[in-house]
DNA sequence: ATTATTTGTTCGGTTTGACGAACCCGTAAT
DNA sequence: ATTACGGGTTCGTCAAACCGAACAAATAAT
């Protein structure tokens, strides 16, 4: 996908996002109107002070406009995931997931004992979590998408909505690593 | 910060990281030298095409461009760290780390398999591994600095220097959060 | 129905970024 | 000392991004 190509589809995406028309947000970022038209419509090739006047006048980070909507869900079993050091069959990798250049991790162990189930309130939009299981079999993830992990699964789910965390069983262990926009 | 002093700081110090003349970025980036030249010493306004030129020459992420421009070792025992939430007793959560704001931190599943320990050549300066246990007993860490952790335990340390890996008895599972610098 | 307002696109004109060549400077080789 | 080479900067030219205005299309107001 062509980078102009990109920035058009995050312009609009953000714009509408942001109930704004055209008119309007050229006015706010102080550029002709004719210039959002043909970033909009991908026959642009914007540079950094027009850019930039635009991620100010949507109140978005800079580095949004270069972000095509992608799904943060993905989960991982134990068995799966593509090892790296194939031939190395005492140490086996998986990547789960890269860190994104504009994003900090924060890692916590959480220990679940089994009964009530944990809610929690929604993080600040973008956050993301990582979920790695220890021991223990867990629910959890958002409301529209709780998964059961046991040991070794990975579970990556959205945090700016409601989810909560539910022990199946026993006391569950796991790792996670709270992942928020900088 | 203005923008594009934000980009010429971000070109300078990937350039040099990776070990690039202006010359030789510009014939890779297919760009006149000229023009990095001036981006470079801010005289710039560069356009997408021309970033994301340089962003592949560089073989980086194209959003690290507009960032702005470490190591300890801790290990911290399942049974130790202070909780946060002392009052929910079926949901204790331990911060093991924070993530300072100028890194990046990939997560890898790591299966060690007992036998030959696995040697690993230091990583770009500044990196730093978080090793989590997830089961089994692995006995890991730089060649100053071998621990033995088990289950639930968390160790980190400087991944800049040789460092090792080895699973005691059986077979291990870990997750390994890569945390270098940008 | 008619007018007025708003939305987004298209059209010349001006400004400016990208290019290439020439340039200066420091280092290495002769 | 002199030549050669590679580093990065400066300068004139050309293409293109940005602008403003004029444009059609759709909706709202009268």
């Amino acid at each position: 996908m062509s980078p102009n190509a990109i920035i058009a589809a995050a312009i609009c995406r953000e714009r509408e996002q942001a109930q704004l028309t055209l008119s309007a947000l050229a006015a706010k970022a102080g550029l002709a109107k004719s210039t959002l038209s043909q970033l909009e419509t991908g026959k642009g090739n914007p540079n950094v002070e027009t850019l930039w006047a635009i991620a100010n006048a949507l109140d978005i980070p800079f580095s949004s406009l270069f972000e095509s909507a992608s799904s943060h869900s993905a989960l991982v079993r134990s068995c799966e995931g593509v090892s790296l050091s194939a031939g190395q069959s005492d140490f086996a990798t998986v990547l789960l997931d890269k860190c994104p250049p504009d994003r900090r991790r924060d890692l916590y162990r959480v220990v679940l004992r089994p009964g009530s189930s944990r809610q929690s309130k929604p993080h600040p939009r973008g956050t993301v979590e990582h979920a790695f299981s220890c021991s223990g079999r867990v629910r959890l993830g958002p409301v529209d998408g709780i998964a059961e992990i046991g040991p070794g699964d990975y579970y990556r789910y959205s945090g700016d909505v409601a989810h909560s965390y539910e022990a199946v069983d026993g006391e569950a262990l796991l790792l996670l690593v709270m992942d928020s926009p900088r």
